[in-house]
DNA sequence: ACCTGAACACCGTTCAAGT
DNA sequence: ACCTGAACACCGTTCAAGT
């Protein structure tokens, strides 16, 4: 009830992601609902549905639309840990800045087609690396998973929690020795 | 309707949170009703309120009774290098059991009150590790990250795609790859 | 104590109808 | 083409009533 109908501009598909992603960034991904998405845009509930297919194919193209946000290290002659460190951190960056949302990316994978052009820099930052081709492969998948495993650790909030007897620790430092960890690891195994 | 709501035992929290493990296990915790449990346990849907306090709550419980299952390593005088590759193993194999349950309590940390053994037992084998105290906790945390991002990717089956021209790779041989690179890592920093 | 039926306030989505 | 209202098949949960 109590939803006016009326508007003047004829509703477009950016309006509702925009929104859709404002509401979720508030509230969290389980707070949205078509029936509230529609009141916000002061429109009817069924509006929505010709625009978007489903309430799932609608979460996937705003998980999308933010995922097109990662700025990727360019190509240029700069050493691999920098560049290893530098996608790192935009990866981080882009789950910050709406956690909720990252939250939902993660435990529904298909709700982002898969970023093929992520995996391409990240094994052209492995090969600089010296990985070897056998272990390529492996080596990119585990390094991934760390690092959306931090970020999402970080999204839900488990990281914030009260250390033992030396006080809270800054979760950006946190990340750092994670990263430095990883590119110690990975200089191990070169000679 | 059609919920034949007669049985002869009393229906125990031990049996909710059984059925509803198990269902979880066959369609996913997005599939589990209140009501499609009862009608499971063939009871009413009021009735589960008796023994649980919420759906929140039930679910809780039944991360709860997963979790308990981790077999930590003791603290005899194994090598923390294999101390740590257990640890993650143990950790990795609950997940596999359940990977739908586990897909949520990663998402819903607070479905799992804070294992602090978990941490404990992992400090001790870091700090076998020579980790130094100052980077105690970032590296602790760090590491619980990276395998639970892994064990999480798993579960939500990113890791199972087909690769470039190699062929699809086996996870367990990722697992390895990760877990060598972590050690490698630790490793790195200990003179 | 333990269980139940009816009810309330929500969902996503279909469908026929309106402009 | 774009929007709408009514309706359907679901939810979790409250509450008063039953044994």
């Amino acid at each position: 009830m109590a939803v006016s109908a009326r508007r003047g501009e004829p509703l477009t598909l950016e309006e509702i992601c925009a929104t859709a992603l404002r509401m979720i960034d508030a509230g969290g991904v389980d707070s949205l609902s078509m029936r509230k998405l529609a009141a916000e845009l002061d429109v009817n509930p069924m509006s929505l549905y010709h625009h978007v297919d489903s309430k799932t194919a609608l979460l996937q193209q705003v998980c999308s639309m933010v995922a097109l946000r990662l700025r990727l290290p360019a190509d240029d002659g700069t050493p691999w840990r920098d560049q290893l460190r530098a996608l790192g951190y935009a990866y981080r960056s882009i789950a910050q800045r709406h956690p909720s949302l990252w939250l939902y990316v993660q435990s529904h994978p298909e709700a982002l087609k898969h970023d093929y052009l992520l995996w391409d820099v990240l094994n052209r930052i492995l090969v600089a690396a010296g990985v070897p081709p056998e272990r390529l492969a492996h080596t990119r998948k585990a390094l991934f998973t760390f690092v959306s495993g931090f970020v999402f650790a970080e999204c839900a909030g488990i990281l914030a929690e009260q250390d033992g007897p030396g006080g809270a620790a800054d979760v950006d430092d946190t990340f750092e020795v994670a990263v430095d960890l990883i590119i110690a690891g990975l200089s191990a195994a070169r000679p």
